[in-house]
RNA sequence: GGGGUUGUAGCUCAGUCGGUUAGAGUGCCAGCCUGUCACGCUGGAAGUCGCGGGUUCGAGCCCCGUCAGCCCCGCCA
């Protein structure tokens, strides 16, 4: 079929914006054919653009044959430009925005044809499977969907560049390229060819950047960058993800929240939210206490109660050698009041319980008041003294469930910290229209390593230690508190930030603190210490992930919805095949060797212009490296180019 | 690194106890259709049951391995 060419065919209008106000003109419009229908001697076509839907129509008494001609033609996704009058529909569709009016086709153009596309491209029908939305994602973002969720992130983009702008922040651009730290995450590392043998890093987080930015006398400092980790994926995890990082000189604590609580309140109508300013100021301490978690979802508002005391004198072995362990050990409970609580039944609770056993615990030690009186898994413990303090204690005054946990509180934390959630999900008791802002403060400096054998830096190691802690530095580590805050939304972590230390004696302890000494100190961040002993200013900031925030406001669980070209859980990109190998000569040049821990070699399935006398030499000729399990490449035999499906076979480790 | 789960037509899925020629909806193709908008009606094409091996007279179904997607734990200053 003979394309039309683009030509001067301009619009006149977005496809949304047409009404009953434009009736009677002729427009000329572009899009997408999202349907057509073909009564026989009358043909809808719905098109869409990125504002809208508007149908066309046309029909065969009307209709000039060219125009009729290359209406039948027309299929979902062809690329048309429209040219036609603005008329009152004759059957109106009050479910279209567009729906009072359709456009009576003078002239239609085909600038491209479409192949029948993998996926269903409307958001009507049912959602592909999510591989294959990503491989064709060119595609899936045709979608309203994820051209809302795309729209929305630019958008939160704009306000915050704004808000900042109009509180005087200066827009930063810092390096890609930088040094690897030794502390935190992974690195993601790029060889570099001029210095053989040595790496740059990719950024984690501008930080160190931002910090001498203050030192350098910016005071308000802001960038919308992407930030780069090394480390396993989650649902609002990407290896590659975008941040919006602040810092601010001669701030506290409060001033820093109280610049970003304003820019809360205006992205909260994004989402059709309110957000009130200030947001409740939680101790981590107490979140952990009430709600096992530093990200507390506040929709729900069941509390852990700490129930050891009740047990001091019990036959229950499990709860009293807790209660005897002078607070090494805990039992905490949950109690959700309800009908529907009270009844939950074996099955759901043996559900529960396994999640439990997957997050450590021994089991789910619950107790019930429902329909049928009180129900425990340890009743025979519990008589009717003891059954009516427990009720007592938590609040039971009706029917409800409670679940119990017991052992260190790290332990117990981590066990009702996801059962409240889950409980309060499937209770109905969480209020998921809501928006819940809050921040959590005073976080523990340092946590101990298992890995490493010593402290490190909760945050990171350049945040302020509280200033009632400080001597705690060199003598308690554990027990020191940070001046660090994170911004919770709806339980999920959406900011975090802190006052930085501002002197370099300060820093010095810091780094002793986790074992950082003096000479790898000055090895490894000597710039940071220079900094801080030319008149660095008190300062502090917070980064917020975009993703998570936009996905936040999206109303999705999934923070591939907001991203247009995310990474699978695999780290990979399954439209582009990235990461790949790269030719021997590019690694040459870096003077890179790679140990391939299985080789590969050329498959059995060839393409049709291959003689089968030269199949076998194919076979046995080519020894590739890939990390792909098959893959098509092309090659040259005996003068002719073929297509090679390679196939990866076990082998012995590679030289 | 570990655990769970999914993989059957282009797409979304069903497939019983291992037993005839693997089905449905949708999409696609063809014909008919002047008010559709999830158009309708009639007909048709369409399958490496992810891949490899095994058990069996017989495997979509059972076993072993493997690849891929998703979720979680560890990890993520």
């Amino acid at each position: 079929m003979k394309l039309d060419r683009l030509g001067d065919f301009q619009r006149t209008h977005r496809n949304g914006e047409l009404g009953l106000a434009q009736a009677g003109q002729t427009v000329r419009l572009l899009g997408w054919c999202r349907k057509a229908r073909n009564l026989g001697s009358l043909i809808f076509i719905d098109l869409r653009d990125r504002w809208g839907v508007v149908q066309l129509v046309a029909n065969e008494e009307t209709a000039s044959p060219e125009l009729l001609a290359k209406l039948k033609v027309v299929r979902g996704e062809f690329v048309l430009g429209a040219e036609g009058v603005v008329a009152e529909r004759e059957a109106k569709n009050p479910n279209m925005a567009t729906g009072d009016i359709e456009i009576r086709l003078t002239d239609l153009r085909i600038f491209n044809t479409a192949q029948t596309p993998p996926l269903p491209v409307d958001d009507a029908g049912q959602e592909a499977n999510e591989d294959l939305r990503l491989k064709y994602r060119f595609l899936d973002l045709r979608r309203d969907k994820l051209q809302r969720n795309m729209i929305l992130r630019s958008e939160v983009a704009n306000i915050t560049r704004n808000y900042f702008r109009k509180h005087d922040f200066i827009d930063f651009e810092t390096p890609i390229l930088g040094r690897s730290t030794p502390e935190g995450a992974r690195d993601y590392l790029v060889p570099s060819r001029v210095h053989s043998g040595e790496f740059f890093a990719l950024p984690q987080s501008p930080q160190l950047y931002k910090q001498l930015l203050q030192v350098s006398g910016f005071e308000r400092y802001i960038q919308i960058c992407r930030c780069f980790r090394d480390e396993d994926l989650r649902a609002d995890r990407q290896p590659e993800f975008t941040q919006i990082d602040v810092e601010m000189s001669f701030v506290r604590q409060q001033d820093v929240q109280t610049m970003i609580e304003g820019l809360m309140v205006e992205l909260a109508p994004l989402a059709g939210q309110t957000a009130v300013a200030p947001f409740l100021r939680l101790p981590y301490k107490d979140a952990m206490e009430w709600y096992g978690s530093d990200k507390p979802d506040l929709r729900c508002a069941t509390k852990i109660q700490d129930v050891t005391a009740l047990f001091a004198q019990s036959e229950f072995n499990l709860f009293r050698t807790a209660a005897d362990s002078h607070g090494q050990r805990r039992v905490r409970a949950l109690f959700f009041p309800g009908e529907q609580a009270g009844g939950y039944s074996r099955k759901q609770l043996d559900e529960l319980q396994d999640v439990a056993k997957h997050l450590g615990a021994g089991g789910l030690p619950y107790a019930k008041w429902g329909k049928e009186g009180f129900a425990s898994s340890f009743k025979k413990f519990v008589d009717a003294e003891a059954e009516t303090a427990l009720r007592t204690a938590l609040g039971a005054s009706a029917e409800g469930l409670a679940v119990f946990a017991v052992g260190t509180d790290a332990q117990t934390s981590k066990v009702l910290g996801e059962m409240r959630l889950r409980l309060a999900k499937t209770l109905g008791q969480m209020d998921e229209s809501r928006f819940e802002f809050l921040w959590v403060v005073d976080f523990p400096l340092f946590e101990w390593s298992e890995e490493n054998q010593r402290f490190v830096a909760c945050h990171h190691p350049f945040t302020s230690p509280h200033p009632d802690d400080l001597e705690l530095l060199a003598t308690n580590p554990g027990a020191c508190r940070a001046v660090a805050y994170d911004l919770v939304l709806n339980g999920y972590e959406v900011g975090g930030g802190s006052i930085r230390i501002h002197d370099a004696e300060t820093q010095s302890r810091m780094f002793r603190a986790i074992g950082i000494g003096e000479a790898e100190a000055r090895e490894k961040f000597g710039f940071l210490l220079d900094a801080l002993s030319y008149g660095a200013p008190p300062h502090g900031g917070l980064a917020l992930g975009l993703d998570r925030l936009v996905m936040l406001l999206a109303g999705v669980d999934n923070i591939r919805e907001v991203i247009a070209f995310p990474k699978t859980a695999q780290a990979r990109c399954l439209m582009t095949d990235a990461p790949n190998t790269v030719d021997a000569k590019q690694l040459r040049e870096l003077r890179i060797q790679t140990e391939t821990p299985q080789q590969y070699r050329a498959g059995v399935m060839f393409f049709e212009s291959v003689p089968a006398e030269l199949q076998a030499p194919i076979a046995a000729l080519r020894t590739l490296s890939t990390s792909q399990p098959s893959s098509t490449s092309t090659m040259v035999l005996d003068g002719e180019i073929v297509k090679v499906e390679t196939t990866r076979i076990p082998g012995p480790e590679f030289e």
